[in-house]
DNA sequence: CTGAAAGCGCTTACAG
DNA sequence: CTGAAAGCGCTTACAG
């Protein structure tokens, strides 16, 4: 810097201003312009970071990146951030809670301006412990208000919506996949109320045996539960599955028992991910507004950013339940 | 610090030095660690990569971070670099040679001390001509020697690989999915390559209508090419996808015009996703080492950053045919 | 083994 | 509109 402002014959004041687009005389701007072309000068960020106390940087944690709902989000969210000037880096906890914990406490180092952390261990009351005063945004929880900003869809209307769904097909043993009995603040939480009180509105009992736990949400988790199912006395006539990866793996072996679907079992998912449009037969399920809650996500934690004392909001996200043909929807092949 | 050091009753320097894991007196030591945690102190990471000029941040530049293979490659970097106490940082191109020509200038600013970068318009000639130092390990492209440092499989064998299995298995009429005439140093040129001379290999004559390109690679690409190759005089009895996603969209057309898969047509993909393995019918591919795309590419990167002089280097990863239900393999249902 | 001080490369009041 | 100088919070020779 000292050596453009020197070769454009002016002081680094100047140099600066003309970075950062404050008002300089269209001369002086045209000089120290081609200085930095020549000189081949790139501002150190560091330097900057360090004398305006920000990085630029802003975090995503979630437990793992290739999972398909969390690599649409971070897609979204890379893109929304560009365009407010942030760059995003990537925290994988792996559900695990002392890496839940690191990420709470605002990661370590002030490495990051904010953070848009999906929780999988922790609830609301270990995240009201915090002292750390990094910008934090919640993704995909339901927490009691006055904890932290969040972003959620709601998830016990979108699950009644799914299950109803069902229910209004006229089946009659619907199952659900995907409790986690140990998080009882989650997602999945909602999730299964939802599931229940569609059965009560549909006048349906519940059938705890039908209620599969997944530790993850991975196909095969959701192949493991489906096998569960098969093999009851009484099995289902549908499948909720508490998201779409769950969905696919159970599909992939209930079609392996010679369950036809959807006309023995139906099944649906929650997610859309871009997997169950193309899968045969594609994959009824509820979709969020992925786009919404990245737009989300990223306006709570700038302005937290800005204003870091203000009260914590919550936004809710729409969904919509998109049928297709895993719970019965037009003819499954188009000869 | 200044805070820690007077409470601690050192010096910064003992300070730095604890934080540093540097040789201090165990009591001092002690005294130091708890000021440190009495006053809550984190490190300034930006005044430290200022002093140490690095930043411990690498990016993954890839087109979309949401392709089922990026997201999987990802998460293993992510992961990977943080054994090695980096952070990753995702730069998503888009495939936009403006785009990709910012990742090869080293991202603008000195924000990450290396780029793990994956091209889609950029060919080596156009990475022969930066001038910036970022180190750069490329991704996926057999860039002839002398460049820049790279990381791929050998795309050319394993595309013949590929399409001998489909000949192997009696298939006569073998199409291509995937090639991208714009980019002739691309993989899809390799693997174009590789899928020709197996035809070589086998016999058959190479029928140029039956390869068909894709700008993208997604679903809806593979679909759209399948839709083409259903509707030829003489539909092909095979196909070979440049990737897997453009597989499984080739499928779901395949299947909603009523040809049956392995039966009428054969299909074998690329990349070994989660995806394809539960798939019905579960997807033929080519299994590249990814685990050891992650290690090769971050070793390469952390040896540059030590040797920005050193020549560059060549790693060639392993990768192997997964025969799948969509080739042939075993029954698709057990009852 | 520890202290006092310089300096990394910026930004920003403070003068002019 | 521009210059000279302080300071962001670290690390690291240089002394002791």
């Amino acid at each position: 810097m000292k050596d453009v402002a020197a070769r454009a014959g002016v002081s680094v004041k100047t140099v600066s201003n003309v970075i950062n687009g404050a008002h300089v005389g269209a001369a002086t701007r045209e000089r120290v312009e081609r200085a930095i072309a020549d000189l081949g000068y790139r501002p150190n960020i560091s330097a900057r970071n360090l004398r305006r106390g920000r990085t630029g940087i802003l975090a995503l944690a979630v437990s793992e990146v290739d999972v398909p709902y969390f690599a649409e989000l971070a897609r979204l969210i890379v893109d929304t951030a560009e365009e407010h000037g942030y760059t995003i880096l990537i925290d994988q906890t792996g559900g695990d809670p002392k890496r839940e914990q690191y990420v709470v406490d605002g990661m370590g180092a002030r490495l990051v301006d904010g953070i848009v952390f999906s929780p999988v261990a922790m609830d609301h009351l270990d995240i009201a412990r915090r002292t750390d005063t990094t910008p934090l945004i919640l993704l995909g929880e339901r927490v009691s208000a006055g904890t932290a900003d969040h972003v959620a869809i709601d998830n016990v209307a979108a699950a009644r919506t799914a299950t109803a769904h069902l229910a209004g097909q006229g089946r009659r043993r619907i199952a659900a996949i995907g409790t986690q009995p140990s998080y009882a603040q989650g997602t999945a939480t909602m999730r299964e109320s939802g599931y229940r009180a569609a059965l009560n509105d549909a006048g349906l009992p519940v059938d705890e045996s039908l209620i599969v736990a997944a530790r993850q949400y991975h196909r095969r988790d959701g192949a493991e539960a489906a096998a569960y199912l098969t093999e009851l006395e009484n099995p289902p006539d549908a499948v909720f599955c508490f998201n779409d990866t769950l969905a696919l793996g159970a599909m992939r072996t209930l079609h392996d028992r010679g369950y036809r679907i959807p006309e023995d079992v139906a099944v649906v998912g929650f997610d859309d991910i871009d997997d169950g449009r193309y899968n045969v037969p594609s994959l009824t399920t509820i979709s969020p507004d992925k786009a919404g809650i990245a737009r989300s996500a990223l306006r709570l934690l700038l302005d937290r950013i800005a204003a870091v004392d203000s009260p914590p909001r919550e936004v809710t996200v729409s969904h919509e339940l998109r049928v297709r043909e895993s719970s019965g929807a037009g003819p499954r092949r188009r000869p």
